[in-house]
DNA sequence: TCTGGGGTCCTAGGACCC
DNA sequence: TCTGGGGTCCTAGGACCC
């Protein structure tokens, strides 16, 4: 039987949802209608557009490039700052009233859910759903979005892309070739700007030609990526709607640094502190890592990695930053300009499914335990209430965010 | 005050083993 | 002495997504 899937998408979503905090707290202008954008923190070198308005769109704004650059688009841009707890709520405010109607429902993003309805339709048809899901998040919620209406994910996906904002489109079996293959290659999803000049470069301009390239051809030069592109091209998607929320595969948070750093000790500060917020989320999903990752951007922006197996699983801050120092030291040359530096771990198992290794230091099972007793009191007294000493001078650098 | 932060998946090449 | 070749694991880096 076939699937009947709708693809949720906010339109604007960090732009839409601040417009309507604002408007609640007795704001008369509503940023939607003027040429505005949520942008990172110019102090903080964050300064780039995260969402913008349809009248920012117009002056040739795009997400993702630098607040600077969109000034001198459209000199009176107005920026406002960003607000991810907020943004959390408007998101699961969302995921609620979606979830009423199906509890087949994938949560793609902050701002994008998945739907299969196939066992919800009753006597209903799938665009009649749509309709009224997009009705009511605007009458309950107060912001628009888009609904892509279609028989697997990537067809939905694309529809609810296609014309802005809230709008529903459907992008059946029969439409394919109407609605999608006259669109320029670089619409499709999963084709990024690595791979697009390669097709030009092809003679493949429009999603039309890619699905009536050679499969063949398109895989021996692109491999597993070009079956996917080619299968995307003609409308072919077998996954399914994931209702269970995974666990992460890996868990990672980086800063760009407020200002250039050059020496190894203060990068060893930063780490520190990164390595709480790693081990710290971790814990929290009741897992442990066994690779570690440590992450360098240059002034020039000039990226390198360095990663390590330890021999057992832990979350153990001391474990885990005792590993990233070494090969934060690996990494790091002498001298070298640094911009900004990220710890990741990998490998992640649940705590329950740990083997016991005879390399295993006993002295990290008490770390952990210890670790746990921390979290706890952070749970109970927010974050920032625990500080490790000599950590304060780093609090001002490393903001700690949403955890 | 020019270029975020959090992810997933894939690939190429080296090490190592038989 | 004419330098195999398949398999696995590991690492660094790249491409893509929101």
């Amino acid at each position: 039987m076939e699937k009947q899937i709708l693809h949720v998408d906010v339109n604007n979503a960090f732009l839409s949802w601040t417009a309507v905090e604002m408007l609640k707290k007795g704001e008369k202008i509503d940023i939607r209608t003027i040429p505005s954008v949520i942008g990172g923190d110019e102090t903080r070198r964050a300064g780039i557009v995260l969402a913008k308005s349809m009248k920012a769109k117009e002056c040739g704004i795009f997400t993702g490039e630098t607040l600077y650059q969109a000034r001198q688009k459209c000199p009176n841009l107005k920026v406002y700052p960003g607000n991810y707890r907020k943004y959390k709520e408007y998101s699961d405010s969302l995921f609620k009233l979606l979830s009423e109607y199906t509890d087949k429902i994938e949560r793609y993003s902050i701002d994008e859910c998945f739907l299969d309805m196939t066992e919800y339709l009753m006597k209903d048809t799938l665009l009649n759903k749509a309709y009224e899901i997009s009705r009511r998040v605007k009458e309950e919620l107060g912001f628009t979005v888009n609904i892509g209406v279609a028989n697997n994910k990537l067809l939905a996906k694309m529809a609810s892309d296609f014309t802005k904002p809230d709008k529903v489109h459907t992008l059946f079996q029969n439409e394919i070739e109407s609605k999608m293959w006259k669109l320029p290659i670089s619409d499709l999803f999963m084709l990024g700007k690595k791979t697009v000049p390669k097709l030009y470069n092809m003679g493949i301009k429009t999603i039309g030609d890619l699905a009536k390239a050679d499969k063949n051809k398109i895989i021996k030069k692109f491999g597993k990526h070009g079956l996917l592109m080619w299968e995307y091209a003609n409308g072919i998607d077998k996954s399914e709607v994931q209702c269970k929320q995974e666990k992460p595969k890996g868990i990672g948070n980086s800063i760009t640094l407020p200002k250039d750093i050059n020496n190894l000790e203060e990068l060893e500060k930063i780490l520190l502190a990164l390595a709480e917020q790693v081990t710290f989320r971790l814990r929290k999903y009741d897992m442990l890592a066994n690779v570690v990752n440590v992450q360098l951007r240059t002034k020039d922006f000039i990226d390198r990695s360095h990663q390590g197996k330890l021999n057992y699983s832990t979350s153990s801050t001391k474990e885990i930053y005792s590993k990233a120092k070494e090969l934060l030291e690996q990494t790091y040359k002498k001298g070298e300009t640094i911009r900004l530096i990220g710890l990741r771990v990998d490998n992640l198992i649940n705590k329950n499914e740990k083997q016991i290794s005879i390399f295993e230091n006993i002295d990290n099972r008490k770390q952990e335990k210890l670790d746990e007793t921390l979290d706890e009191l952070k749970a109970k007294y927010g974050y920032d209430f625990i500080t490790r000493a000599g950590k304060m001078d780093i609090k001002r650098i490393v903001k700690l965010k949403d955890i």
